[in-house]
DNA sequence: CTGTTAGCGCTTTCAG
DNA sequence: CTGAAAGCGCTAACAG
């Protein structure tokens, strides 16, 4: 079944008595100047005629789509507050947002993603940096489209303009000494290598909290998938004496943990402490509440439209920061709190 | 900065010494046969030359774009996962889905957001059915794009052509049921008005279930946001004899309830029982866990995205059902186990 | 099997 | 201030 033809600015120019050129002009081109009587016109008659432009058209013909696209690992908690709020950004920037899911980190839906994305001729892109290897990559600053990276460290000048990062790194160092300051002397990292990089920007400022410590601190550090968390809990408070304190990967894991606690009636924070990351809906309604750090979803998104912006608009080179680095904000809560 | 010119199909074309239909026909079109041989030196050329179709060309002459926009309240839990599996459904069919938040229930985004879709002409609209208004849904109606609904229930015929709604009204009755079988001798249904449609089909399941057993059961209904959980779990245990039974509208809801038990110390399942909705992360690594219907998200993207296509294709008018009921799975863990 | 050609709907010089 | 006309890149008859 075909599509039931739409209006378009010829019939709006018929039913107006001008030009389709006019048509265009007063409907969808701001700077230039029209009558008033014939503005009048035409928006009676694309009014009327309930007129929609057809983005493609337009884009075709200007060679601009004013449509960035956004590729994430997935759409649930962090990415997706992450995806709603650029969304928002790029719509107050007068942009379109086409959001994708690799499908949690697949590098095949990824690379098909990017494909799909560039054949649409979107103005620019937004990855969160993974598991899109180096061809990829390639391939999209190739073809000229800009790229700016959520969370990606250390990426060659050439094929990414920018990134926006959370200060993972610092924020797991702060924990340790959180976790210190409140007399724990055994700490561990239960981490995720599901998000590879994520999780090395966390072990590494969990490593650099620790170490700081010397060898009065004992400090170790395990992956959640391959852990029975009671048994895991259980031994490591025979291991060493109260309390041990935990840096989760993130709320989720904090949460198998704290679930693993309570079936052992572990106190907290007399025997054990945690600190979670996202400040999810899980931290603040769980029992007791997870110490965590906060996300500034907002300010991320804007710093990311903003930088893609700025290279789309061609903003004269401001001595702007590569990498901009965006720290989290400690909420503390039972967990830790003495 | 103007975009870098990309290859087209008229440089592809000279590159292999054949005219741009034939390039059309090899590269974009399946039903045409070609020779071998032009077949060859058509592909070569464009691979040599990173030739990438134009999405929005192809569109435009061909009058119909592959894609399928969604609208969902926001892109968490529930529907992130929605929007994953519709993504990837649309996918397999040959289409490709725009994902967008109408971030929370706000009708004005909404509307925004449809009309973007409009004027990208997507053959068809997927759209979680609420806070948009008659006049909203009536304009896309008008303008022919099909409309599939999630969760919508009865709609009229002329709007929309369907929908595919999860079973939650028989979910709660359900619920209800267990929690009977399971000793409660009191029923409550803790509601979030936050979703209104979908609080109204729980809420009727709910008094569906509670009011089966007539006087011997005392139900009740209130609204989560309004409610000092830990004070209202005192109060109904203190008014009522153990145990009580509490019908959540989801798994966050539930969670909170949990926290305020924990909070009391009370005891799962002999004080108080538990039923959440959604089968979350939460439900599952709660402590206790929360007994809670497992939702078929896979199943409901695949019927959905079915419903338009077959409208798209134009299939023989099947015997279809317009309003399709996706039934939920319960899933007994230690808030109701006994 | 291949090429010619007329659009798709809109933007954008460039004359009037 | 307005309009004629030349595209944007691709597809779809229709001839050859």
């Amino acid at each position: 079944m075909s599509k039931p033809k739409q209006v378009t600015i010829v019939e709006v120019a018929e039913a107006a008595g001008v030009s389709i050129a006019t048509v265009s002009n007063v409907l969808n081109r701001g700077g230039i100047r029209s009558s008033k009587e014939t503005i009048r016109k035409v928006e009676l008659a694309a009014e009327q005629l309930g007129y929609r432009r057809n983005t493609m058209a337009a884009g075709l013909s200007r060679n601009k789509t004013f449509e960035i696209g956004l590729i994430v690992p997935g759409l649930t908690s962090y990415y997706g507050q992450l995806a709603e709020h650029l969304q928002i950004e790029a719509h107050n920037a007068g942009y379109h947002l086409s959001v994708f899911s690799s499908g949690g980190f697949d590098p095949d839906i990824e690379r098909r993603n990017l494909e799909v994305l560039q054949q649409r001729r979107v103005d620019g892109l937004i990855c969160h940096g993974l598991a899109m290897g180096f061809e990829s990559t390639r391939s999209i600053v190739n073809s000229g489209t800009p790229l700016v990276l959520i969370n990606g460290w250390d990426w060659p000048e050439d094929i990414s303009i920018g990134s926006v990062n959370l200060g993972f790194a610092e924020a797991c160092k702060q924990s340790c000494q959180v976790l210190v300051d409140r007399g724990c002397t055994v700490l561990c990292y239960v981490g995720s290598k599901v998000s590879k990089v994520i999780d090395e920007q966390r072990r590494m400022g969990f490593m650099a909290g620790a170490s700081q410590y010397g060898s009065q601190l004992v400090h170790e550090i395990v992956e959640h998938r391959e852990l029975d968390m009671e048994a895991y809990l259980k031994d490591l408070l025979q291991r060493h004496s109260a309390p041990v304190g935990i840096v989760a990967f993130d709320d989720h894991v904090a949460l198998k943990l704290l679930t693993a606690a309570n079936k052992l009636q572990l106190n907290f924070p007399k025997q054990l402490q945690l600190i979670g990351i996202n400040n999810d809906y899980i931290a603040i309604n769980s029992f007791p509440g997870i110490s965590s750090w906060d996300i500034p979803y907002s300010y991320q998104a804007k710093m990311a439209i903003n930088k893609l912006l700025n290279k789309l608009t061609n903003q004269p080179e401001t001595d702007e920061v590569r990498e901009i680095e965006v720290p989290l904000v400690f909420i503390e809560r039972e967990t830790t709190k003495i």
